[in-house]
DNA sequence: ACAGGGCAAATGTGATCACAATTTCCAGCC
DNA sequence: GGCTGGAAATTGTGATCACATTTGCCCTGT
């Protein structure tokens, strides 16, 4: 088996003889991570919407690879908070309360500024100079309105610093707490659009250049402060749960 | 199947007629759920040590499952970081570094006297009786030496203030963050013994019955920098990673 | 026309089998 | 005696089957 190239190609029964493809499938990789990390990919970057349900056999079908990796790869995103399984064994993806999203907003803030400053000084020229084209490409996704194109680069922006810090375990945590709101900026940006964001990261990479580490804190905190401020307004401010 | 009674009852084949026993589990339950909290509970108290690899086929047969749900009980613990999958496909409690115990320091710096502070106002007389009984069980396992029960009733005090916080986003994050360093906790407890171990609770019960946030804050936070020192100085002190 | 009952499809869970990669162990050689 | 080679056992991974529960839908009855 092991499709998986393609994105979805229909659904089509099970079996047929097309094994030796797998395109450009990175080898070496069992079949639940790959699943894994294209399954993290939808959720990160919105690609199901909060409250809708993921089945085993739907997504199989969909990867074209068996139940099985699906299983393991649902079963640790459900442990990451990523997905829910409530009570009746249905598995979905998490809505957001306005309570969750306070808490969210307070771990970001007790957990991102402190990350980018441990990263501050293991940032080479080249690292910063990669950064500054991540946060180019933000301004273009933003100018063109590309929801999907803006999220990848701005997780991108805030996890090629944080990785820097070489602080495994906070970053893990960190990146588990983004998974909870992926699908809710998402669903911000679908509803008011990338037009109106504001760009603070241009105050990061100041602090960056300079090496001021109380800069690049609040730059950070503000960042956090600001965006999540937007999405939690345009999507919790009215009847939110 | 299903029998996971008993605590492990030796290692045997695998089929003989026993199902319908299953003394006291818990019904309603899936198996790899109580799989899953029994891993969990072995991990947290320090059952097993930093370093020592499990199997799946292993544990299956010490609890009379299959290997199935010990498959997703593990998947998920790796998820938590409780256990870590390496490149060989080995899985292992995660041995602890000089990095990582700092890591763990910080983030429970910046999220545990939250938890309290936020749990304060909520806590009900009959709430604060029972934490009292929970630190007096935890004076009585620390003058017998016993090691489990001490870490049993530290992790009963802090989460029976914590849970009532109602942020069960965070308290996720502070369940898995004690995951990690359960193993290595008992590993310095069974070096150093229990005996010398000083009890910052008081300070925190006497803020809690005066509702005094600040000061349960501090308490809970010198609590936390007191304990994990002296751990941290009883295994990392010489030649640690 | 609408509510309730019951049947069929779908779904998560667990067990078992097959397989490739890894580890373990022991014989054989320098 | 210590090291190397390969065979055997162990282990994680994936597929398939079986089953109980749940969901969804159609049909029937008033």
């Amino acid at each position: 088996m092991k499709r998986l190239a393609g994105v979805a190609a229909g659904t089509r029964p099970t079996s047929e003889g097309e094994e030796p493809q797998e395109s450009q499938a990175i080898v070496g990789l069992t079949t639940h991570e790959e699943v894994y990390r294209r399954l993290r990919e939808q959720i990160l970057y919105g690609g199901i919407k909060p409250g809708s349900a993921v089945t085993l056999r739907g997504l199989a079908d969909e990867l074209g690879v068996s139940p099985m990796p699906v299983r393991e790869a649902v079963r640790r995103l459900i442990a990451e908070r990523a997905l829910l399984l409530q009570d009746n064994r249905r598995v979905l993806v998490p809505p957001m309360t306005r309570d969750t999203f306070e808490q969210i907003l307070f771990a970001r803030r007790a957990l991102e500024p402190e990350l980018a400053a441990r990263a501050l000084s293991k940032l080479s020229k080249k690292d910063i100079a990669a950064i500054e084209a991540v946060d180019n490409a933000i301004d273009v996704a933003m100018r063109a309105g590309d929801t999907e194109g803006y999220m990848r680069s701005n997780y991108q922006f805030h996890f090629s610093i944080y990785r820097k810090s070489e602080a495994d375990t906070l970053v893990a945590l960190v990146e588990s707490i983004w998974l909870q709101f992926g699908p809710f900026m998402r669903m911000a940006y679908g509803r008011i659009g990338t037009s109106t964001i504001e760009d603070h990261h241009e105050f990061a990479l100041a602090a960056i250049r300079t090496r001021d580490a109380k800069g690049l804190r609040s730059a950070i905190d503000a960042d956090i402060g600001q965006g999540m401020g937007f999405i939690g307004e345009a999507v919790l401010s009215r009847a939110g749960p």
